[in-house]
DNA sequence: ATGAGTATAATACAGTCGCA
DNA sequence: TGCGACTGTATTATACTCAT
């Protein structure tokens, strides 16, 4: 087969490809746009190019629905449950006994390309997550753009802009994020990620799931590192 | 009851401004 | 002047209010 090709001219060869693609290789949402799929990427090639919100709601999302495809199959004794209305978690996990977690996703935060590496005030050596939803409301007069404790069980940061894997998540337990210093009952914007897993952070769902289970109350540390290192910065 | 208009939700990074 | 906090941005869908 591969010499048969291999004797066409580049014409036939383009003729040959195009045939089996329209035959086999109709993506559903080809067909469902009516474009294809060197379309469909030529336009999102733009809207990269643009580098404005388009690009970064669709990362945004990508780290969400992808959590959904490439991690939530391999876990065993939850299942996903879908819902519909605009919750303030991204997936709700059901156990096999009936115990629900609600897990929010957010992309690590990164600064012109690069992972935004955490300031002095969000400790050393640690990567960044912004906890705070993209556009701002007002419900009467309390702000909607911070998130509250409560709304959600347990944090996945997407580690992709580090490790350019979308497979990589790091996992803490919602109630141990650090609070905002004036909005009352609201998360900080930014939170340190750790960059491997501690006391604070775990890159295995199951973890978070068992810390969140504990019961276990604290606050995540700003600082890591070694002891030497662990002198506050007063 | 229905249409119009408004508010708010979801998605992340960049720009600006105030303060030390 | 550099850091950190805050705000602005594109787009679409839906839910709600208010007037006819």
């Amino acid at each position: 087969m591969q010499q048969m090709l291999a004797a066409l001219t580049d014409a036939d060869r383009l003729e040959v490809y195009n045939q089996l693609k329209a035959e086999y290789g109709i993506h559903p949402m080809e067909a469902h746009l009516k474009l294809t799929s060197d379309e469909i990427l030529s336009a999102l090639q733009k809207m990269k190019e643009q580098n404005g919100m388009p690009w970064r709601m669709l990362r945004g999302s990508l780290a969400d629905l992808v959590y959904g495809v490439v991690v939530l199959p391999g876990l065993n004794g939850w299942s996903d449950v879908s819902f519909n209305g605009d919750m303030p978690y991204d997936y709700l996990l059901r156990s096999d006994a009936g115990e629900e977690v609600t897990v929010q996703i957010k992309l690590q935060r990164s600064e012109a390309g690069q992972p935004l590496e955490a300031k002095k005030n969000l400790g050393k050596d640690m990567f960044v997550v912004e906890t705070q939803r993209t556009r701002g409301g007002k419900k009467g007069e309390k702000k909607t753009r911070p998130y509250r404790f409560g709304d959600f069980d347990l944090l996945a940061v997407s580690m992709f802009p580090s490790t350019g894997r979308w497979e990589t998540y790091m996992y803490t337990v919602a109630k141990w994020l650090l609070p905002h210093p004036s909005e009352e009952g609201c998360l900080n914007t930014f939170q340190p990620v750790a960059k491997t897993p501690n006391a604070d952070w775990t890159d295995s769902l199951e973890q978070a799931i068992e810390w969140l289970k504990s019961g276990q109350q604290k606050t995540i540390t700003i600082s890591t590192g070694p002891p030497s290192q662990q002198k506050l910065d007063l």
